[in-house]
DNA sequence: CTGAAAGCGCTTACAG
DNA sequence: CTGAAAGCGCTTACAG
């Protein structure tokens, strides 16, 4: 017993009218009569109808779907920025498709079975990256600018590819965090950084080296720890900290996450924060002040960034291909704040 | 200058085939001689030829994608849920398409705006309902079971509908974190509770109880904390216990994410956890080992109920409509794993 | 092994 | 205001 899907057709037998008639009063309804639109609605609702979207889009050459590219759905960082988006899509109509990029690209190059539904982008009617890794050939090989999906960049970016971006301003971040230690009076500041390929990394430490600079000071090369954003590289940084001689008495983290790795493994060994090292994170998760001690550091927009992301998209979407082709598209850099709670004070004394 | 992407039918041009030979030479490569499949191939590589999904998944009467149905994507919890099932399902070559369902159907009811994003779901190959409160009738609204998208609950589900699905026991995970209290000498143990509506908080609850009546004790009214599942209602909590005369030695968290906001206020009154209260938390989030102090709770094994899950799905998807409506489906019971570490201690002597 | 043809369920000029 | 007809880009029996 195949039972099949009432489609516009059985809507039509049923209210003694056409297809296109059908069409008409579900697209645009005052363009049928209100006796005809009553006819249509009641045979919807005894036909029990769902209108195709595969169908529609087929005909209407769109597919009402944009995709995101996350680098790591499990990272709470992303689900933020994902949820703003989400957010603003779905207002406008859109289904949001999510595709973890993490085993695609990534160190051990592209894995097959990413590949397909990465490939479908191109049926998609945009595209938001958050993955500044994503090679660039992934992207290009969407097409010719007149065809592939507009593509709009958020948080991280590929210095390879030119497309409309919404970020932070990561130098002067980085460079806002170590003035407010260079302010408490430090001068022996190290840094946890990001993992080295991403450009988030280069720019936060680029700041924090400015700040550094304009202070007099520089960075011994055994105060920048090496990072990945995860806890486990923030409790290996610790290990750092601990076993070497010359320590800094400030580190700056690249992320929250890092910070609290760091934070755990430091005062699990007995170490004071702040009495002893200072420590500033960035991104500002929601637990970051229900900590104890509450952390300090720099606030990102998430909400904000996913949907300026998405609204950016939008407006892409609904520009020409060629207009699209002829502008690069705008580079929106939002604000962020220093938030100052309690894992940061002056240097210990001697 | 209208730029069209190209079709099967250029391919079919470009290689001097039909567009049939193409589509075999695509979907059952054997099936075509290997020197046609090699011209195809080239003039697919020549023309720039992608498939275009829309169209195949009309033709096929699919769609290529499942939903995701997500209680609050900006929740660390249900992202790495959704992890697990975004990695099967495109392993198994589906898109995901996740809807955040928070303002549909909860509290203030149905927001009109979620609504399309979700009716598309009847377009869908399959379902993952990770929103128990979704109402039952958005469920049943989406058809008769022959025509209705299978559907799979996981981590939480609707008592009034009846579905598959993949759950830990929390009625014994409930038992056993407060079993562990109980071992340690606590004769006070007070719960604070997930959102009211929420089976997840009705069965942890239950568990609790069970195992205080085991041992013969019982919960006073106010050591009964409300919370919904954030950071602030674990603060609230940490207020509450401060504020009343008669306390609980110990507290049992519905969720790590409530404990961790508990502990953090509690510690800023200069509360000591646990030699003055002792707390466990649930779900086992990355975090809660690398806090200070580590956080004892139950750990839910997440990337394996989404694997599970989607696994699920994957299997009534291959079932016929009739097999699948004369059969409601299993329900994966996953393990849970006590894992005791330093909020938990005896209860303060005198 | 390959092609001609029908059809998936819609939408949209084009007539009337 | 309404209908007949074409077509979106594929796939798949059915012949050959």
């Amino acid at each position: 017993m195949k039972t099949k899907a009432p489609s516009i057709r059985d809507v039509a037998a049923a209210a003694g009218v056409s297809t296109a008639t059908v069409s008409r009063a579900l697209s645009s309804p005052d363009k049928v009569s209100a006796p005809t639109r009553d006819a249509v609605f009641r045979a919807i609702e005894q036909t029990g109808y769902r209108l195709n979207i595969a169908a529609r889009n087929l005909r209407k050459r769109e597919t009402g779907a944009v995709a995101v590219l996350v680098p790591n759905l499990a990272n709470p960082f992303f689900s933020a920025i994902l949820s703003g988006i989400a957010a603003v899509m779905s207002e406008a109509g859109y289904n949001v498709l999510v595709t973890d990029t993490t085993p695609f690209g990534r160190g051990d190059g592209v894995t097959g079975h990413q590949f397909p539904a990465f490939a479908n982008a191109r049926h998609v009617d945009g595209l938001i990256v958050l993955d500044g890794l994503l090679p660039a050939e992934a992207l290009d090989s969407l097409g010719p600018p007149q065809i592939r999906p507009p593509t709009v960049y958020a948080c991280e970016w590929s210095e390879l590819v030119d497309r409309p971006r919404v970020t932070i301003d990561n130098v002067a971040a980085g460079q806002g965090a170590v003035e407010h230690l260079v302010a408490l009076g430090h001068s022996k500041i190290g840094h946890l950084c990001g993992p080295p390929e991403n450009v988030l990394t280069r720019e936060r430490l680029k700041g924090a080296q400015a700040a550094l600079a304009a202070a007099g000071l520089a960075m011994a090369p055994g105060w920048v720890y090496p990072g990945d954003f995860s806890l486990e590289s923030g409790a290996r940084a610790a290990d750092a900290w601990c076993a070497a001689p010359d320590r800094p008495t400030a580190v700056f983290c690249a992320s929250d996450v890092m910070a609290i790795g760091f934070i755990g493994a430091l005062m699990r060994r007995g170490v004071k924060v702040p009495a002893e090292v200072s420590v500033i994170g960035f991104d500002d998760l929601d637990m970051a002040s229900h900590f104890v001690p509450a952390l300090t550091t720099v606030r990102q927009p998430r909400p904000e960034i996913g949907q300026s992301a998405a609204r950016l998209l939008l407006e892409r979407m609904d520009l020409s291909p060629a207009t699209r082709a002829a502008s690069p598209g705008p580079r929106l850099v939002l604000p962020t704040e220093l938030v100052v709670r309690e894992t940061t004070a002056p240097p210990p004394v001697g």
